[in-house]
DNA sequence: TTCGTTCTTGACTGTTCGTTCCAGAAAGGG
DNA sequence: CCCTTTCTGGAACGAACAGTCAAGAACGAA
């Protein structure tokens, strides 16, 4: 009943998400958005409702997507530390060819002091970081690889911290040397 | 010469600097900088120039202020680690009890990516800090507190980037246990 | 076909933005 | 004293902002 949609819900919310990543959330206006987003003003109004829900919409995106690739990554059998030690690489070259860094981590630090519904998806999607990297820690403890490693729940949380203390890095300089560095000395804490 | 300044310059841009420390560039508008800076909007045009060299100034005071702490606290006699470990709680305390983090991180996080001046800024900022870290941990080495560090400038930038992480997880989540977690493991590295 | 619903469109709302202009007040030098 | 310089305060600028409105086009159901 009613008049079709002329685009496409996810494929709009991923633009939409792709301008937040970029600029942030204050200085991206909403006219970015209906540009890149390729749909009238008041669609995006009618489908997402106003700029600070499709906000959250567009965390819950990255969420899915970045957060799964995390996951996966450390649910791939073989080794833990290769599973780790591939993550970090991956994450230098992401920063050295794309100076966005991590939506999540922008978000935390834009709004999440002072927007409760972005504090609570940073940190949803923190906890499940965490929880991901603990599994792999407790696995890599279980087969013998991660003999050393006694609070894997704390490691787990160091781990993530130091992603994005990493990611965050990688905004500041492109010097491939000091994020080779960053990782090396964070990586001997489960050598 | 002429009449006299009314307002303090030092204290109306130290004034700014906690403005767009709390609210970051984008979110910090003119009003609000006239408002807590207690001067007239033309003054703060005469003195500071526009928006993005006031924030600029303010970058740079933060840096005086704030890297002059690091550096004081790296340098202060006695265990190197005594140090570095205070250093780190005294981050917990005040990202439990303050949600603006670190300025220089915000600045890394909303402008350095596309702004070249905060780039350079942020970037000379965190090499000030990494030589902070890395004159110590060499004086750690020769006193024979820190034998089995082997690449010092590799843990120095460590160091930086995971305090940044710390700060930014500080935002998302202000439970300390988790903060203390990553504290912990990550000073496990200088053990 | 007709009706009801939904989507699209572009103009439009009032507000706030960063910045500038201007007139006048205040102060030091001659 | 006057002159020059500087600071102050408020009004004003055009542009950009988030969000809304009304009219019409497109579709499904009856």
């Amino acid at each position: 009943m009613g008049r079709q949609k002329e685009f496409d819900r996810e494929e709009a919310l991923h633009k939409a998400m792709e301008v937040f990543w970029t600029r942030g959330y204050g200085a991206s206006s909403i006219q970015d958005l209906v540009e890149h987003m390729s749909i009238n003003r008041q669609s995006l109004y009618d489908t997402f409702g106003d700029k600070h829900a499709l906000y959250l919409q567009a965390l819950d995106r990255y969420r899915d997507i970045e957060g799964r690739k995390i996951v996966e990554l450390m649910e791939r059998p073989g080794s833990v530390k290769r599973n780790l030690r591939q993550l970090f690489e991956i994450t230098i070259e992401k920063a050295l060819s794309d100076r966005r860094g991590c939506f999540m981590g922008n978000a935390m630090s834009e709004l999440a002091g002072r927007c409760q519904d972005t504090a609570a998806r940073t940190c949803g999607n923190m906890g499940a970081a965490h929880e991901a990297f603990y599994r792999a820690l407790l696995r890599g403890k279980r087969e013998g690889e991660l003999k050393r490693i006694r609070d894997a729940r704390a490691v787990a949380r160091f781990l993530y911290s130091s992603l994005q203390g990493l990611v965050l890095t990688g905004k500041a300089t492109q010097d491939r040397k000091t994020l080779k560095d960053i990782v090396t000395v964070t990586l001997s804490v489960i050598d």
